[in-house]
DNA sequence: TCGTCTATGTGCCGAACGTCACAGCGCACG
DNA sequence: CGTGCGCTGTGACGTTCGGCACATAGACGA
């Protein structure tokens, strides 16, 4: 994949940027670097001052609680284009809730706070568009706790896969190619459940023929079929 | 209690309006209406066009998913002083993903989307403020989230108490009161348990001297014991 | 005051799922 | 070109928790 020449000009296809000009970006110029991080290692973890907006440009960030003792969980990812970080960046002295690893070797961006609030702070139009995105996170956040809660784990596998094709996915003539390092470590990560009960879920969704699974892959053969899983015990809850 | 002769005044205290001059205020007065929901009634519903913000201020509504046949699920409740429906807000043509249901008799402040909209444009200091606000909402579903998947019933019982002991509660000689009509089903609906279990981990609370309890009520009694109970069992996830 | 409705308390059962244990197996790295 | 590490697959087991059934008891209206 070749990169294109100028970096800054993916920040146009972050959805939080949409509709920046090109005087904009030049704006910003000089408050940007770009750093490397190699599979594994951590963009910033719990704790650490939030002092930065980071956009990959290559690679793929996971975002959550990676304790080493035991369980993970995936809040969310972000790959080419998208931006992550930005929580801690309107939150005064705020440190980071979360880690974000490198699911592989990454390429990013960085932003410091001070100058993207000086740039921001003349700019409603963005602010409010900023505020669009935030609203539809913690529509989404409201969903998948509501998921979380109402389907099991196969419904919850099912969902999160038709989420990550609608997403992420490229068509291709076989089915749709999930463009993510996703291994069942992960996947289990985003939906809340053990790597086995996961695995168990992949394999009979691959026996039924609704997709197709490699080493850290997943196409999806049948999405129709596959999001029709997604209503099977009615949990009574309260 | 008495009502503030102005109900407008009421948006400063508002976390998402702090800081607004009184100057601001009178801008958005001809904007406002206000309306009155009884006990059980719905104020919106999913699929509803999401075209008002609403400010609580009398009464208690709760946002989250109620459908008739079975589970329910609360994202939020809203209180005296209290936003709710801002999601849809900074969406086009917005449609609510949620219900919002009045617990008791509830009064409400509601303003159009376009005249507040017409207001905020001109206010970006006001906007980064709404942001923040955002942020914190997203970091506390993520939180929320965490806990559902690695904390048992009991566990984000507790941490549920201790949360709205620190943020609804009013101390007293006698414990901290949590100014809510929390009934057990609704308590079970913010942690996403089963009423009958969440009666279960307040029982045994209870006999611990925990907390004291009556109809459609808490009392923290001994919150450093109570936010202990918070990490019961190590669940491994992925 | 009485009756009904809603909230609370509790035992029991079965299913779902986390946990452990371990067996292939391929990739990446030396 | 091996070889070890990490990902995948699978069985067994015990716990947790949802679901049901039902008892009790305040609250509220007729």
């Amino acid at each position: 994949m070749i990169l294109p020449v100028d970096p800054l000009q993916l920040l146009l296809q972050a959805p939080i940027f949409e509709g920046l000009s090109v005087e904009d970006i030049e704006a910003l110029r000089p408050a940007v670097r770009t750093r490397r991080y190699e599979r594994g290692s951590y963009v910033f973890r719990e704790g650490d001052p939030g002092s930065h907006l980071y956009l990959v440009l290559r690679g793929q960030v996971q975002i959550g609680r990676f304790g080493e003792g035991g369980g993970e969980l995936v809040f969310a990812m972000a790959g080419p284009g998208e931006v992550f970080g930005e929580l801690s960046l309107f939150v005064p002295d705020g440190e980071r809730t979360a880690d974000a690893q490198a699911l592989e070797p990454t390429e990013c961006m960085v932003i410091g706070r001070a100058p993207l609030l000086r740039f921001l702070a003349t700019r409603p139009t963005l602010l409010i568009r900023i505020i669009a995105v935030l609203s539809a996170y913690v529509r989404r956040k409201d969903a998948s706790m509501a998921e979380a809660v109402f389907l099991d784990v196969p419904g919850r596998v099912a969902s999160k896969l038709v989420e990550l094709a609608d997403t992420r996915g490229r068509p291709t003539p076989d089915g749709i190619v999930i463009d993510l390092p996703l291994r069942q470590r992960t996947l289990a990560g985003m939906v809340g459940a053990s790597r086995e009960n996961v695995n168990r879920a992949l394999r009979s969704f691959a026996n039924l023929g609704y997709i197709r699974q490699g080493r850290g892959s997943v196409v999806v053969l049948d999405r129709a079929r596959l999001s029709t899983r997604g209503s099977p015990h009615t949990t009574r809850i309260s």
